[in-house]
DNA sequence: TCATTAACCCCAG
DNA sequence: CTGGGGTTAATGA
């Protein structure tokens, strides 16, 4: 399993010929990280391009109590990064690897150079970002009018939407290491209340949980929300 | 009324 | 011991 290898399955990259995975190897050398590095801070941002080969990112903010707020999660084949006003949405922000991560990255001006020579991958970049809007759009509306209960189920859903492996009985399981305590991050909730609604949802039946896992009835609990 | 706070508990590693 | 998970009375917007 070379580098080659790990280009082809990136989404964004799929449309692309063999040569230009072969330059952008060149071009982007591919690092691992340890699990729970902090890889950007607000205050280290460097502007570039970055893709995600192997691993989970999680983006968050920090408020003045200096409380945290998840404001997503980006795994395998995800790109993220800034240039100029071309922004990825990843300014000012804390990204931390939940994982080992292997990244692969373009400076700037390697980014701008490759981008130029190929319009069709500037369009993809364009659908990502929209995206990417649109959820943190839905985000902060469930964010402002629900309650607790439907916070969480939202935030499980869309967990297991992007993470979630089918299992033969109905349940997809969510392939993340979370506790309550950063399921509760990522809502803007205290890790009790995250507690007790998660034993509610269990007792209806909607999901399963073990020690930092957590399986759940896509469709049934997708139907819980739009009532 | 609903969620947070604070103070406990137990359990696994 | 530490960190995750569970519980509840008091408190507060």
């Amino acid at each position: 399993m070379n580098k080659l290898w790990y280009l082809s399955q990136i989404s964004m990259f799929d449309s692309l010929p063999l040569e230009d995975l072969m330059e952008i190897e060149r071009m982007a050398p591919m690092k691992t990280i340890q699990k729970h590095t902090l890889i950007q801070t607000p205050a280290t941002f460097r502007e570039g391009l970055y893709f995600i080969k192997k691993g989970k990112l999680r983006l968050y903010k920090i408020n003045s109590e200096g409380r945290q707020f998840t404001l997503g999660i980006l795994g395998e084949g995800n790109v993220f990064g800034e240039i100029d006003t071309f922004s990825l949405g990843t300014k000012g922000i804390y990204i931390e690897t939940m994982e080992e991560t292997l990244l692969c990255s373009l400076t700037k001006e390697e980014f701008e150079s490759f981008l130029t020579q190929r319009p069709q991958l500037a369009l993809k970049l364009l659908k990502v970002l929209s995206e990417r809007l649109l959820e943190r759009e839905a985000m902060l509306e469930q964010l402002a009018l629900g309650g607790i209960r439907d916070r969480v189920l939202h935030l499980l859903v869309k967990l297991a939407d992007q993470f979630g492996v089918e299992k033969a009985d109905g349940f997809s399981k969510i392939d993340l290491v979370l506790s309550h305590q950063e399921l509760a991050n990522m809502i803007g909730a205290s890790r009790e209340s995250v507690t007790v609604v998660l034993n509610e949802l269990v007792k209806q039946d909607l999901i399963r949980t073990g020690r930092m896992s957590i399986q759940i009835r896509l469709d049934e609990a997708k139907k819980e929300l739009s009532q």
